[in-house]
DNA sequence: GTTAGCATGTAAGGAGTTACATGATTTT
DNA sequence: AAAATCATGTAACTCCTTACATGCTAAC
């Protein structure tokens, strides 16, 4: 799951899993699931429809067009083959679940996934994170002179975003251990 | 300056602003500016200074390519063109500015920024980011019955993300506002 | 001796946005 | 009466990454 296309295969997948819904919809929901930002567009989400029916995955529901004589909505499902498809991906936790897109999309879905592979994902990303934050604070340093302030406060609050992420990866990855059963957080 | 390539274009004339250099060098210094995330590769940089090469906007050195032996490095800088375009481009804010990435390069070359083109710079962001944040918390409240608790977590994860964000903005404003010649934050 | 870093480039392919095309219904 | 929202789709375009091609030097 390192493309872009297979993240958002596995999202509407992951959606369909709710319930059947037409592409209009599903662009909502994907758009607030996945925050206001990384919003996507018709332009992918159709095609993707399309490629996902072809491939098997999803078919067209039998929804009666008329009723109140607006627009035929175009009902998506899944077929047994997509179930298995999203089923078989979300049981598994592979280096890129640690990729930022690639970790939204999974941890949107956490409610689905079982705790052992939560774990691996929260520490796969907290370990990618910390990395990319010791690379950033080495080159700080390495090139402090390079830098004028204004440019060192970017870089600084850049890393103290990294690192108020990782405390809150370990907070997560502590609920998870103390109530294994618990979907953690609360709301 | 919407286009990601115009970002791409900005960004090497600033840096060449400081002296003339070559691309790997051009690279490693882009990318430690830009910070480890949005990291660019050569199949973007080394077809983008031939382009401003043919617009005129820079020009290859005439650096002695012997010296060690090592492999012969090509120089760029700035022509008189080059200077002018960015401190076109440097010295007005559009409401492109406001945008993720636009903002950070924009960021990255506030010393060569006047101070009230700045200022304009940040309001613009910090405007752009509280429309997304109260955006998304009507979104949030709006359907909470649809979202699990993990959802709900990484919902709220964004928006705190995006509060300090407006927190930090505001810290940079106002000590411009009481410092306006200050290069404001301290290393 | 072999890995890492210096150094420049191209070709193919992937992914997604924008703009266009079309039209009903609901809200202001 | 206009604007927003619902609703589906396509074509062109932009941009970037990956993989390939090549070869030297310094450090481990």
């Amino acid at each position: 799951m390192a493309r872009r296309a297979d993240l958002l295969d596995f999202a509407i997948l992951g959606l369909l899993h709710e319930g059947p819904t037409h592409g209009y919809d599903l662009r909502r929901r994907l758009n607030s699931a996945l925050g206001p930002f990384r919003a996507l567009s018709y332009g992918s989400l159709y095609p993707a429809l399309k490629d996902l029916t072809q491939r098997g995955l999803i078919a067209q529901t039998t929804e009666t067009t008329s009723a109140t004589g607006r627009r035929p909505r175009i009902g998506y499902e899944l077929t047994p083959e997509g179930k298995e498809f999203f089923d078989a991906a979300v049981s598994h936790a592979g280096a890129d679940t640690a990729e930022d897109d690639t970790f939204a999309v999974r941890f949107a879905f956490f409610a689905r996934t079982e705790a052992d592979i939560r774990r691996l994902i929260l520490e796969g990303r907290r370990h990618r994170l910390q990395e990319r934050l010791d690379a950033a604070r080495a080159d700080t340093r390495r090139k402090r002179e390079e830098f004028d302030a204004w440019s060192a406060a970017l870089a600084r609050h850049g890393e103290e975003t990294a690192e108020r992420e990782v405390r809150w990866l370990s907070e997560l990855i502590d609920a998870e251990r103390r109530h294994p059963q618990d979907p953690g957080p609360q709301p």
